[in-house]
DNA sequence: TTAAATACGACTATTTAAGTCGGGTATAAC
DNA sequence: GTTATACCCGACTTAAATAGTCGTATTTAA
């Protein structure tokens, strides 16, 4: 209940390592070993965080990532929503489709909840965790 | 990611259901027709909220539950943890080993967030929900 | 005696998250 | 131009958490 996603923390703990090495290119490996994460499942965020523009690739040997300008600026709220989708706390805040939907008794309680939750995810930047 | 579970709404339309209804007993077929629950699986929760002293339940026919005074001022936390346990958006915020603890460098900045997270639900009573 | 209801535990199914694999492309160094 | 390193990408498999079901026993009002 109320979990954050593996691949979200290990993409956190990338780009602080990567920002802590300022302009130097990064291996996907390097960090895997270092902080004994499946170097697979690093990879592939690392690459779906480029897709993003959120870091720049480098190829062939000595190659690897490093972090853009201005990510650091990015709210969590948008950081998270870009990799794992959008946030909700229950169903009917992401798409609505809920048996429960028509006589629901709880919905505008806890949509308030939601937008609570997202309030605090607003306010805290990428840069808060990764610096 | 950051869901609450169903056991959870399920929970909590149930309860705010009863309270409408004062003190009369209200089966959990009734509440599970209504709302097109599971009712086995909502009959689990009402069980599970009776040994909590959430309820009180009255077996027989035109048996069912009711809810206990006092309930409304219980806070979400601790219902929700009474329901599903611990409240972490991590797993070292639970106590659960993690293999990165030792190196990880995103620990005490997630950690806050976490604390945000509860505060919130620190300040939400169950009665704002069900009343 | 019967029917409606709770009580409990074990079981199964479904969904989501986590992790792995295989084959490809780019590029620096030799 | 061969080799080794590293990114790229999609399909696949596994594991864990959630959700839901079933069988049986017990209580009790009518
Ligand atoms: S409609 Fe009610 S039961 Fe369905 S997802 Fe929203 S809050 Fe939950
Ligand atoms: S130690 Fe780091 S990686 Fe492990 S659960 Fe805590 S925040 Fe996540």
């Amino acid at each position: 209940m109320l979990k954050l996603t593996r691949k979200l923390e290990y993409a956190l703990i990338a780009l602080r390592h990567m920002q802590d090495k300022g302009d130097t290119f990064i291996s996907a490996k390097e960090i895997a070993d270092m902080y004994l994460i499946p170097q697979e499942l690093l990879a592939k965020t690392l690459q779906q965080m480029v897709k993003l523009n959120y870091i720049k690739a480098a190829q062939g040997p000595h190659g690897g990532y490093r972090v853009r300008k201005g990510l650091t600026e990015i709210s969590m709220t948008q950081f998270m929503e870009d990799l794992e989708g959008p946030i909700g706390i229950v169903d009917c805040n992401i798409n609505a489709e809920c048996i429960q939907l028509e006589n629901c008794n709880i919905r505008l309680p806890i949509k308030k909840i939601n937008s609570n939750i997202r309030a605090i995810f607003n306010e805290i930047r990428v840069g808060d965790i990764t610096s």
